[in-house]
DNA sequence: CTTCCTCTGTGAATATTTTCACTAATAGTA
DNA sequence: TACTATTAGTGAAAATATTCACAGAGGAAG
């Protein structure tokens, strides 16, 4: 029973470290080492060493970690290789942003429908993406098999968009709201990402670094 | 010298714990118990209290916080009280959907510059915020002693833009780019938002949820 | 073939954070 | 007044995460 847990802040870290080799690769990079990934993410090396170990031994003493190997690694123990189709919620000025981000379209992140309550906002959409009611939430995450979505509504609606996410299917939320989902299940993952309360803590961060920094 | 230090978890969620009492007071609630914070943000009320705690005593046996007190103090206590000039890097979509975000004037984050390398995005922009070219950075930085920035640009002029944020006396940044931001200075605090890192995050989580379920 | 050097992987120590169980305060009520 | 019910605050225990120090692997150099 005694497996060995990953903890969730080398979760979150290792998909830092899977971006960055992603980078390294197209560069032409093939091996490197815990050191330098450690630069990369302002962490020591035997901090990365660790987190790596966590998902299981892969690196070289001579060569350190060959890069498309660890990545294939990270993506196989993290279940991070299907494709997950995606939504976004909400086309204000933010949702159309994240629209034209065409990153997200070679990632593994298909976005596969958007959602709006103005339909005017929908008959200027002239992309690939099929737009829809907000209404039909629940109806097309399910058709679609949905798993994934971003949320860019206005506060008030984050909560009831929410609910019609997780009934039709959706397990993991993006939510660019300042209002906090609550999911009421332990199988939805929710990341709240609201630009003031981040620059609140930056304030508040700041301000401690300040009273670290006088005494030492 | 043993001053009890208040944990960075504690700091983040005292945040949150503050914007839900800017709501509640705009809803006309003059007192809160522990317990319908911690409804909230999803977590136990003595959680709460020990949050609170780190900062000192402020609550009442009977009527549980007073809301206007408790957001004094949580706005004193962590240094949140007074303006921040604030400046925009990049006027991509992203860049301009935050240039738009009403709630921004409203709160202690002035946004008193703006900047891009394109002159002719700048010169469209009819706003009170000044804008300027990017090579002014440093320079305006200095003279409006921005001390928050947020940053919006191409991920491989990241770290350049950051370092003439820092020069010029930034000390706290908000990254929106998938690129890593590396101060050398620990005094600046940095936080990264990267969409496509977070939707990553959340695939890894999810997955580590359904293990869990599994395993009650 | 032996020594040296560098790098990974990891058990154990340390540090941090969360959780728990209990004390104290206080208002209402019999 | 005494009893009950409710809630904040908190030291101590438990859980979690980070850091450290070193063993082991293996190529290079002599």
């Amino acid at each position: 029973m005694e497996i060995k847990r990953t903890p969730k802040p080398s979760i979150i870290r290792l998909c830092s470290i899977l971006n960055f080799l992603e980078d390294q690769e197209n560069l032409g990079k093939e091996n490197i080492f815990s050191q330098e990934i450690g630069e990369y993410l302002d962490l020591p090396a035997f901090s990365i060493r660790k987190d790596i170990s966590y998902i299981g031994e892969i690196g070289n003493t001579i060569a350190g970690y060959n890069i498309s190997k660890l990545k294939a690694h990270i993506e196989d123990k993290l279940k991070l290789s299907g494709t997950q189709n995606t939504c976004l919620v909400g086309l204000g000025s933010l949702g159309t942003a994240i629209l034209n981000y065409e990153k997200l379209n070679s990632s593994n992140f298909k976005l596969v429908a958007v959602f709006d309550t103005n339909l005017n906002k929908l008959e200027m959409i002239k992309l690939k993406i099929r737009a829809y009611p907000a209404y039909q939430i629940e109806e097309i995450v399910k058709k679609h098999s949905i798993t994934a979505a971003i949320i860019t509504v206005p506060s008030k609606s984050t909560q009831e968009v929410a609910n019609k996410l997780i009934k039709g299917g959706v397990r993991g939320i993006i939510n660019f709201t300042p209002t906090l989902i609550r999911s009421g299940r332990n199988d939805v993952v929710v990341r709240n990402i609201d630009l003031l309360n981040e620059l609140r803590i930056l304030q508040a961060l700041i301000a401690l670094k300040s009273i670290d920094s006088a005494g030492e």
